[in-house]
DNA sequence: CCATAATTGACAATATGTTGTCGTATTGGT
DNA sequence: ACCAATACGACAACATATTGTCAATTATGG
């Protein structure tokens, strides 16, 4: 039926308006410390421990290759550095700065802000609410995602 | 507080995340057809009745030059026809072609499909709360978001 | 230990979106 | 009806993300 199908498109176009806002929202927070909202995502990732391009992109849920262009950028711009991985001759660990420790530092006043408002909006525990029903919905979507290979089983190569 | 900044990045990054997932899933359903998620909202919008390229882009949240872009490809595919706007010389109804709305068709069962299986998920008055509390989550984001201008007074010019 | 798999960074092509500019229509107030 | 403000299409520059390829490194099974 089409109500269904309604139904679902509704719900994608809300997703998708949504993260329109949220982006426009970051870069407005963003702006004044010189960043974008990748930048300081990226920047993000690797605050507490310092975090291989592959890791990061992970963290992101973005494809390596876009992290790794960014990352390249940050390196270029002073902001994250690259330190020998151990564990991996050929994939560096990337940390932050100093320079892009305060760039990250600089956003967190407007950022508590917006927070604020949006909880003061909902209220403290409404708010973290809706934050499980979007983690639960990610979920399910990964679940009932078209066409998603059959879980790969485990076979020798 | 560090706790406030905390709950807001979380919302955030629960944000990004569904719009990629939906963004995924949206293309396995869309690349059959031949067609994108991006083409595939623009003729979307236009199935019940033809609009200007500003009108889609009022529709999708984006843009007029990223609809306008979009738009032109469309034409040239064969999938979009402009036709005169008695109200506006220069800004032309568009409307799906007879393929154009071939193309939207064929991803229906699929689109269907999907739809039916978060419902089955969710179960569907629960769905409906969860596109309710999105939509919802737009307005305050509109009404918190930071720095919007203040309302602006209708003023004489 | 070695051959094959998988991983990683670099690069390129493409898609989608943004902002900004330009020239030309269109509109609306007086 | 005129004139200033606005809206629109076309372009360009740029940011972000995807897919695909390649060469080199790393991991793994026999």
């Amino acid at each position: 039926m089409a109500e269904e199908s309604q139904l679902g498109g509704e719900f994608t176009l809300a997703i998708f308006k949504l993260n329109g806002q949220m982006l426009a929202a970051g870069e407005k927070l963003a702006r004044p410390a010189g960043i974008t909202v990748a930048w300081w995502q990226v920047l993000g990732a690797v605050l507490r421990q310092p975090l291989t391009a592959v890791g990061i992109a992970r963290q992101m849920g973005i494809t390596r290759q876009a992290v790794q262009r960014i990352a390249n950028r940050l390196i270029d711009e002073g902001l994250l550095e690259a330190s020998p991985n151990p564990a991996h001759k050929r994939s560096p660990l990337l940390g932050p700065t100093p320079n892009g420790r305060e760039a990250v530092k600089q956003i967190a006043p407007q950022q508590t802000e917006f927070s604020k408002r949006m909880i003061d909006a909902f209220g403290r525990d409404e708010f973290q609410r809706l934050i499980g029903e979007l983690h639960r919905i990610a979920d399910v979507v990964d679940e009932v995602g078209p066409q998603r290979e059959p879980a790969a089983a485990v076979l020798p190569h």
